[in-house]
DNA sequence: AACCCGGGGAA
DNA sequence: TTCCCAGGGTT
């Protein structure tokens, strides 16, 4: 019988982030559809990213590659072209992998079972969970960011969000206050803690579990949620040579397996032949999450038509132009630098 | 279980 | 500056 309260009390909380959500939704473009294939390109959009952020991304990628069909006959560069400036680019790569994997696999229908859609090249147990809920009347929570800062607050849980039990520990949680509009609920969840119980400087005074927040009514909010792990930032130091001549200019594709995946890069040496031809150099420094980038580019302006046919005749290298260039995904800083060198 | 992977906005 | 965002993959 205590359990039965106990559970009733729960049921409300999720019940009232409801009510909520019905008056509060943010107006999203993938708000309109149930379309599985859309709701799971957006919740890989939106991985780790702003709505701000990543809303014209997600846009133009649909725009593209309106169905899993188109998706899966692209190439893979033009896919890594609309991901663009979005960065972690594996998720581009494994996005393209899962659209042929859904075409052989699954004969070009998303799967609708949640260990099915977690079988998907770059679908973990939250998006899995997210298209589960939105698009099959699943009912896993969808525990992110959000569910670990909004349930840390109401049950003012000092469960370290850094620990990798976390999703086991809030998905338990979250079941507890779970109404059966699971897809919703997921959704409201995402609204709440982007809208009202953000990181800093939360909305408690408007917000609708505020009666129900074990923290605020302990004026303890800004003690949750506890997360003890620690940023570390390293030095990275590049060196590129960005050979050029006639608004010509060399470039090369990055591997898979660090930093930039599949992106194209300008040289990172030269050999004799072309060190009389360089020009000058600067220096770029470019912040990531967890490096600091020091990039050194030296102008190599190949004055000598023998010299540049020879040297391209003997390297793999790939010419382009700053038509060209447009049509390829760039790192950040390089993206910037051959839009300020090349307008001379 | 620990570590790696981008870019941008808010405070 | 620091934090963190609709996380997932690799080792």
């Amino acid at each position: 019988m205590e359990k039965n309260n106990r559970d009733a009390a729960f049921l409300q909380v999720g019940n009232k982030l409801l009510d909520w959500y019905k008056k509060n939704a943010r107006d999203l473009p993938f708000r309109q559809t149930k379309d599985p294939y859309k709701i799971w390109i957006c919740e890989i959009v939106f991985q780790q990213t702003r709505i701000n952020q990543g809303l014209n991304h997600y846009n133009n990628f649909i725009k593209r590659f309106p169905d899993v069909q188109t998706l899966a006959a692209a190439e893979e560069d033009e896919v890594l072209l609309y991901w663009k400036g979005l960065g972690y680019y594996s998720r581009a790569i494994n996005i393209h992998k899962a659209a042929r994997q859904i075409m052989n696999e699954y004969q070009g229908t998303f799967p609708s079972e949640y260990d099915e859609i977690l079988k998907l090249k770059g679908v973990g147990k939250y998006t899995a969970a997210a298209v589960s809920s939105i698009c099959f009347g699943g009912r896993m929570p969808a525990v992110d960011g959000n569910f670990y800062r909004v349930l840390s607050r109401v049950f003012a849980d000092d469960f370290d969000i850094s620990n990798s039990r976390a999703f086991v520990y809030f998905s338990e949680l979250a079941n507890l206050v779970m109404p059966e509009n699971v897809g919703d609920f997921n959704q409201a969840m995402m609204d709440l803690g982007s809208e009202i119980c953000k990181p800093k400087n939360p909305l408690c005074g408007v917000c609708p579990l505020n009666k129900d927040c074990l923290a605020f009514s302990l004026n303890k909010i800004s003690e949750f949620p506890v997360k003890t792990k620690k940023v570390k930032t390293e030095n990275l130091d590049l060196t590129y040579y960005f050979v050029h001549r006639n608004g010509q200019f060399l470039i090369q594709q990055r591997k898979d397996d660090f930093i930039w995946k599949k992106l194209f890069e300008f040289l990172p040496a030269i050999s004799a032949e072309l060190e009389p031809f360089i020009k000058s150099s600067k220096t770029i420094s470019h912040k990531l999450t967890h490096k600091n980038v020091n990039i050194e580019i030296y102008d190599v302006e190949v004055d000598s038509e023998t010299v540049w046919n020879d040297f391209t005749a003997q390297n793999e290298y790939l010419i382009t132009d700053l038509e060209g260039f447009h049509h390829k995904s760039f790192p950040k800083p390089l993206e910037n630098y051959v839009q300020n060198s090349l307008k001379d």
